[in-house]
DNA sequence: TGGATTATATCGTAATCCGATATCGGTGAG
DNA sequence: CTCACCGATATCGGATTACGATATAATCCA
């Protein structure tokens, strides 16, 4: 993988988290448009993967409806996802202090 | 790996680079040993792949010499790698303006 | 019906993670 | 000088992940 990848393909993970908070739900082809729009690009073959990971986690939960006649999963966050993001946000801060503050 | 761990392991690698251009030179086992100050472990099978890695990426260049009877590699950045944190940087700041100020 | 669209899933190759183990060079005791 | 030890770096091997390509599923519309 390209380093500039490397660095940030973990934060796609807990922007993916963050919106399964914030949003209620989120399905993955929404993720996929969302990210995009920040510049970031996730193939099909590493954002589903990435789902069911973090839902066997116990991050997310997982409904099936079908929706204005689009069959999807709605994910959101378990009681641990919203913990684990949370912690993420103080992991997070600690990290803007060394980089980005004292640069 | 640990979903926890996949959500941080990119910044392990940009502390890398950070300290590779903030502190002159680095080498890998007192880059684990700051890391480990930070609550971060890498293990020697990831950290020192991890920096051949940065190097053939052009980020990093190094030097092998002894000091104090310890035969080290000393890591620095090249132009290219502080293009590259300058740039991280950036990106961190939109993650801060989403995953923390938004929240 | 069947073609188009949208969402999700999986396959296969390459690459990464990481604990364990090996190697390498220097030091100091004997 | 020799050799057991130590810090630093390197590599091995099995499991996991990345991701483009391809496949499957469900719905709408002509």
């Amino acid at each position: 993988m390209d380093m500039e990848r490397e660095f940030f393909a973990g934060f796609i993970k807990i922007h993916i988290l963050y919106h399964a908070v914030h949003d209620g739900e989120i399905c993955g082809a929404g993720i996929a448009r969302e990210l995009a729009t920040h510049g970031y690009t996730v193939s099909p073959g590493t954002l589903y993967p990435t789902l069911h990971r973090l839902e066997r986690s116990g991050y997310l939960k997982v409904e099936q409806r079908t929706e204005r006649g689009r069959r999807r999963k709605y994910y959101s966050a378990t009681a641990a996802g919203m913990k684990a993001l949370a912690k993420s946000r103080e992991r997070i801060k600690e990290l803007v202090e060394e980089v980005l503050e004292r640069g």
